[in-house]
DNA sequence: TTCCGCATGTAATCTGTTACATGATTAC
DNA sequence: GTAATCATGTAACAGATTACATGCGGAA
């Protein structure tokens, strides 16, 4: 998904300057789905503009001047057609997962169990955003965006629930088994422990 | 997380060329949380090796020749080190997340069911992959990648429960109530009224 | 009067991908 | 013999971030 698709998203909702998309990625629902920074938006805004798809309504609004960008009639049908496109499978990069695929069995797990109990604190805390957002009494949101939300919601919850079980395993030494068919865990270790053991000879 | 802590944790398994690193994340159940391309892979496969992290160990089998590496102490230590600093929380960058949440209620929800149709599959498919994996003989699963699989498991299948329900909900005009306070969805599809008319007119 | 939030923007940098070049071996 | 897989590598490019520069208005 590129940014620019992305923008024009944004200012499908309502007018919008370079530094209100930065908000929506920042505070609110967007944010859990998306984000990009400024060395992004300012330049692709201009490059928008100049293709065609935004207008800019400068706005002298108490005293303060902004520019607020809005879609033209290009932009609206950039914008639709793009939603029409079937969206790419996501990529799942979590570093938690990496690390915990790669723990040794000779390795502390209070390591690994304090990075679960931090994951589930901050789980914790986008699960209640989640589930406020859309009764907050302020914010919009459509009926197709509850649909996402209620996927956040679903699978946050779940994941809460993975860490639990996980958390409990590892403190009550009650992993599942896994697969070894060649010794590996047994290489594995071996390895390491010539590698820092000739270490520690020299 | 970065490209070079990604290849030391493989090489943490067993010695490995870049192309094997690749393989990895194409084929096997790595490629669920990550993945890279030779571009990156044997590049940074020199700067490891120039920074005494890992070493290569020249292979001669079956007459073709390839590059093993093997990691250092160093690479043992900077391996660790690195599984215990806190990951970070991962960023959910899902375009049919962001394409649902921005689709408007006087669009063709027929075409919003196609995507999660496909996206069904797909999952489906990763499901299947996921469940087969620890069984299927001959990979190696540590115990710890156990718990990684099994969020892998129960993810997806939360996902697909969503999407299911989901597919329902749109086929029956059953949507979940959103919140709208200041009549955005109306302002909304004016707008887009003006300037698809606007755009007729001239 | 000082700090924070609003507001716009750029230059340097980083990180990674795509596409290409090359060549050996193996399976059909 | 020819297509697929194994295997290594680079150059050009794409995409985005970080850090910086700048300045106004309001609150404490």
């Amino acid at each position: 998904m590129s940014v620019e698709h992305t923008i024009l998203s944004i200012l499908s909702f309502w007018p919008s300057t370079g530094y209100d998309i930065k908000s929506e990625f920042e505070h609110k629902a967007a944010g859990l789905f998306w984000g990009m920074s400024y060395g992004s938006i300012y330049p692709k805004l201009k490059k928008l503009e100049e293709e065609g798809f935004i207008y800019p309504i400068e706005q002298e609004e108490d005293g303060r001047k902004k520019k607020l960008y809005e879609l033209t009639p290009k932009g609206w049908e950039e914008f639709e057609n793009w939603l029409q496109l079937p969206p790419a499978y996501p990529v799942i990069k979590d570093e938690l997962f990496m690390k915990m695929a790669t723990w040794h069995d000779d390795m502390d797990f209070s390591i690994l169990i304090g990075h679960l109990q931090k994951r589930k604190e901050e789980t914790e805390d986008l699960l209640n955003f989640v589930k406020e957002w859309p009764t907050n009494g302020y914010s919009y949101v459509s009926r197709t965006a509850m649909l996402s939300i209620r996927y956040a919601k679903i699978r946050l919850e779940a994941e809460l629930k993975w860490i639990e079980e996980s958390i409990y395993a590892l403190e009550n030494d009650d992993l599942p088994n896994g697969q070894d068919p060649n010794q590996n865990t047994e290489k594995l270790l071996e390895r390491r422990r010539k590698a820092i053991n000739g270490e520690k000879e020299t």
